[in-house]
DNA sequence: CGGCTTTGACCTGCGC
DNA sequence: GCGCAGGTCAAAGCCG
């Protein structure tokens, strides 16, 4: 099918760039070993900001969609929150897990690489891709692996701007990082080299 | 051989 | 009610 950028199939993993941020459980202070971002994480002309979404945690509530209207601020190439389903013998399908109806709460930004996967110290497994209306490019699902942790992310490159990808969170990990990955600054140097090509 | 990716099928919610 | 789009499952295949 299609293929999203070099990331894909032939070998495994291009080299990953490192994001050494810990999930947030409330609002959107990226921090990583107390090193807070704030919202000031990056800019346009940049490699990483946060999306409106994540400066709006309301942004899924736990009943469908009734208010994601309030920030629809995002780009027709927005990460959109839907999918909800009931499983029937305990036999999981589409949407997400069965945990009542409480949504976990997603957390997306933005990054300017040409590699889809951004290592954020844990190890994370794939288990689906889709085409997205509107994209030319999949969206690839990814589940952690860490036993008893639920969180998940997809990754998704924007058609207008190939250059930049879209990462959404949803959950917090329950286990602590498995790399350690501090110098943030030298994270950022890779992302100035990625960029500045 | 185990872990991971790929990919088609399936399920659900939503809009018309 | 129907069709579409998004999200997940699971079998098969690949790779280290």
């Amino acid at each position: 099918m299609f293929l999203s950028s070099s990331s894909s199939s032939s070998t495994r993993q291009p080299p990953p760039i490192h994001l050494p941020f810990m999930l947030p459980t409330s609002t959107v202070t990226m921090s990583s070993h107390g090193r807070a971002f704030g919202n000031r994480f990056v800019d346009e002309t940049g490699f990483l900001r946060l999306m409106p979404s994540v400066e709006a945690p309301t942004w899924f509530p736990s009943s469908s969609d009734e208010t994601n209207n309030n920030n629809n601020n995002h780009d027709d190439e927005q990460v959109k929150i839907s999918g909800k389903r009931k499983g029937e013998d305990g036999r999981v399908k589409g949407g997400d897990k069965p945990e009542g109806k409480v949504r976990k709460p997603r957390y997306a930004f933005q990054t300017r690489s040409h590699v889809d996967i951004l290592d954020d110290g844990y190890r994370w497994r794939k288990y689906g891709q889709k085409a997205v209306k509107n994209n030319k490019f999949p969206r690839s699902y990814y589940r952690c692996t860490s036993q008893g942790c639920n969180v998940k992310k997809q990754v998704q490159r924007l058609t207008r701007d190939e250059g930049v990808v879209v990462t959404t969170y949803e959950g917090v990990h329950s286990h602590p990082i498995e790399k350690s990955n501090d110098n943030f600054e030298h994270i950022l140097s890779q992302f100035q080299i990625y960029t500045s090509i």
